[in-house]
DNA sequence: CCTGAAGTAGACAAGTCGGTCTATTTTTAA
DNA sequence: TTAAAAATAGACCGACTTGTCTACTTCAGG
């Protein structure tokens, strides 16, 4: 596996756990078995470390739900199974992903407030790719490029709404409820 | 002012700025002018200030928001005054909230993620209010109780989608494209 | 004026922070 | 087999963490 991928498994499950500055370097170094010294072989720093992880959370995030919906048709039904997909995540079923702890990149956001820095950054990435993994469904379905943008948002702004309500108020069935919003803007009856 | 509110204020600055666990207890110290006995004369622990600092966010951002919706007719208007109003907040309009850097309940949840912890649950029960506060006007402009659930439930996932979209990626109008999908999904064309 | 409460400054404690360094052992490849 | 590379344990650094303690000052009310 490698002791730099170890490195930034066990930071990736603290960080998200617990809040960045909540861990110490220190602990990713007991929890994962590595000496300091092997750690600042591969990493110049600790930031740089969360940038790695921050990094591979994309990767694991974008692969996965990407995945889920190519499991369905393009267009409608890839879009709701992207519903399905969070709500098997807020439940936990999604071992890949760790336990739910809300959105890692939005939580991060939250101790990487100023949008210059390259943590906001790459959290503002992923957002963007996500989003436009909608669009490019979205497309499917609409016809036009502004329609399809408007969708694209509106379901987005659904899914992030939904993992706050998951997270912060423990609403299990949040995802749920989103879909059956956005299943009442997609067919309009 | 009272020592105490100083601590507070400031404490809830620094902590919606760059996180609960980036800020030392000294920081807030120094920046509010106040003594390390004084602080400790007031607040039994860091933590109990904490929890401070999130009830007086809880009540001025809630009466904010309530006194916004309720310059405008109860029902619909109200609604879209909803989006306005943090449309305003998010473009750094509104200097009772401080400088936008999200929901500072959704951040803090970030740093507190176990739902029995005490701070995390005045999170919750803030969002909750928000959430109620929607209902009451939904019922306005619907014709049965689960309806306007259903409205309110919308209402608050475009408004937390917007909230992150805007913090994380930078999207100053997010709340009036939220806005716009809300309009349409009150009054149906 | 005096007393008591409230606030101040700052030393101090015990521990943790990110990070460097040394010395030793393990692993890998030629 | 041997030499280089990688990983190890752990001491060490200065700065910072939350929190306590002491001694001094400010201020308000009777």
């Amino acid at each position: 596996m490698g002791r730099r991928q170890d490195l930034i498994d066990t930071a990736l499950r603290l960080f998200y756990e617990h809040g960045i500055h909540a861990i110490g370097i220190n602990q990713v170094l007991q929890e994962s078995g590595v000496a300091k010294q092997t750690l600042y072989n591969h990493f110049e720093s600790k930031d740089s470390l969360v940038e790695a992880a921050v990094e591979h959370r994309d990767k694991l995030f974008f692969q996965w739900l990407e995945s889920r919906m190519n499991s369905r048709p393009a267009g409608r039904e890839a879009l709701m199974e992207m519903f399905d997909a969070v709500h098997d995540w807020f439940n936990n079923r999604v071992p890949t992903l760790h336990r739910f702890y809300g959105c890692f990149f939005i939580n991060t956001c939250g101790e990487y407030s100023d949008p210059e820095h390259p943590v906001h950054k790459r959290c503002a990435a992923h957002k963007t790719r996500v989003f436009e993994l909608l669009k490019r469904h979205a497309l499917e379905i609409c016809t036009s490029e502004t329609e399809a943008e408007e969708l694209a948002n509106a379901l987005f702004l659904l899914k992030e709404g939904a993992i706050v309500k998951a997270h912060v108020e423990g609403d299990l069935d949040a995802a749920l409820k989103a879909k059956a919003i956005a299943s009442r803007m997609i067919s309009p009856h």
